[in-house]
DNA sequence: ATTATCTATAGATCTATAGATAATGC
DNA sequence: ATTATCTATAGATCTATAGATAATGC
């Protein structure tokens, strides 16, 4: 638990950080973040005043923009702390440790249930992310380049174990593999407007063909 | 060409359309409907005042308002449009006279084909209907509608061919392959937020990738 | 003395309407 | 006579600030 860890490999930008000298403040700017970032992923940002997050704060607005000083630094912040927690999540995840002695198809699956377990803890930020990032390059950059450690990490587990890939071109099927199963995952998430066939079938179900489906792609324990 | 062809199959809903007696009224229209959908594309719906989208349709809010009644109305007049013209589209993909004769890897390709480009021609509508559709469940589950029809027509045509399936449960692979490919074409074409490791690959490639992991998953050749 | 919080409100939008003017079609 | 369009603006938000009051820490 060092404090320190996080701020090299952070894709968070801290754009926002007032003084904050006394200790209550970090209790009230927090009791602001839940209920921005409750509001913006339920609502959606620009349909939510500041006014609503005040009151579901139970903080007047006055406290709200001696925090932040504007709705905008407020939706940063939310961003960051977003990006911050996915940021943490994921490096435990890619540790060495959690993945040496694993076969292609454990990480695979690995991959998958850290997936669901971190959208279902945390549903609809991909919400706020996407709103905000249609109109914030900053934002799109630090996304991406969260997606892109996460997802680089995986191809690389991958080509680690290159002599179980039958495939030939296994750089080129890793990256489809990533794409692909962060595509499904990504649709099977988002229950609001991306209907599945196989919503009615539970994660087992989707697992198993997934692992199927990359299996036999990769052609996986037959050497190309 | 047969313009009550229309009425049946539509997912569309219609819940506009004022008298409008006089033939300007439609150019007018459309000029709304046009300005309306550009700006709600680009920028957000909410983000998009009615007074931007007479400007941009070079007619004043007065006139606006005499066509549409609110803003609701407007916005919900363009998704009705949007919806109406996929219909119009994936009908006439899903005939008959255009599959017969193909094989699976054909019937695949000839399905991201058609995505690609619906996608391409129409940049953006996604985001209108995830807008509206996240507020309104009417258009949530019209669009889920046309989303039905289009895998639910891929599925049956995959179906129809289980002789060249190979997978040992041929109903729910033929529901996983559409997921799958949906899923990938979603995050394709959504070049704002969704960073993906093949973007700077070109369509044939991505294709060929596809048809290889389908055929391998679905075991197309190898009777079951 | 400094920091945090509150109430009240100024000022900037944005939606929607009223009412006058112009164009259309019987 | 009816339909379509325009200008001007009322009324409802919503963001952000001013200025007073309360809590904290040296």
């Amino acid at each position: 638990m060092g404090e320190a860890a996080e701020s090299e490999s952070s894709t968070a930008l801290r754009r926002w950080e007032s003084p904050g000298q006394q200790p209550r403040s970090h209790a009230t700017q927090a009791a602001f973040l839940d209920a921005a970032e409750a509001l913006f992923s339920s609502s959606g940002i620009e349909a939510t005043s500041v006014n609503d997050v005040a009151k579901q704060a139970r903080r007047s607005i006055g406290s709200l923009y001696h925090h932040f000083q504007k709705k905008e630094i407020l939706v940063l912040a939310v961003v960051d702390r977003i990006l911050g927690d996915l940021d943490r999540v994921t490096e435990l995840r890619l540790r060495p440790s959690h993945t040496k002695d694993l076969g292609i198809p454990d990480i695979v699956g690995d991959y998958v249930q850290t997936a669901l377990s971190i959208e279902r803890g945390r549903p609809g930020y991909k919400r706020i992310l996407i709103e905000v990032g249609l109109g914030d390059p900053q934002t799109r950059s630090a996304y991406k380049r969260f997606r892109q450690r996460l997802d680089g990490g995986l191809i690389a587990l991958l080509l680690e174990r290159r002599s179980e890939i039958g495939h030939s071109d296994p750089e080129m099927a890793a990256r489809f593999v990533v794409d692909q199963l962060s595509a499904m995952l990504w649709a099977r998430l988002d229950r609001v407007m991306t209907p599945t066939q196989l919503e009615n079938h539970g994660d087992a179900d989707f697992m198993a063909e997934a692992l199927a489906s990359v299996s036999a792609y990769l052609k996986l324990g037959q050497e190309g």
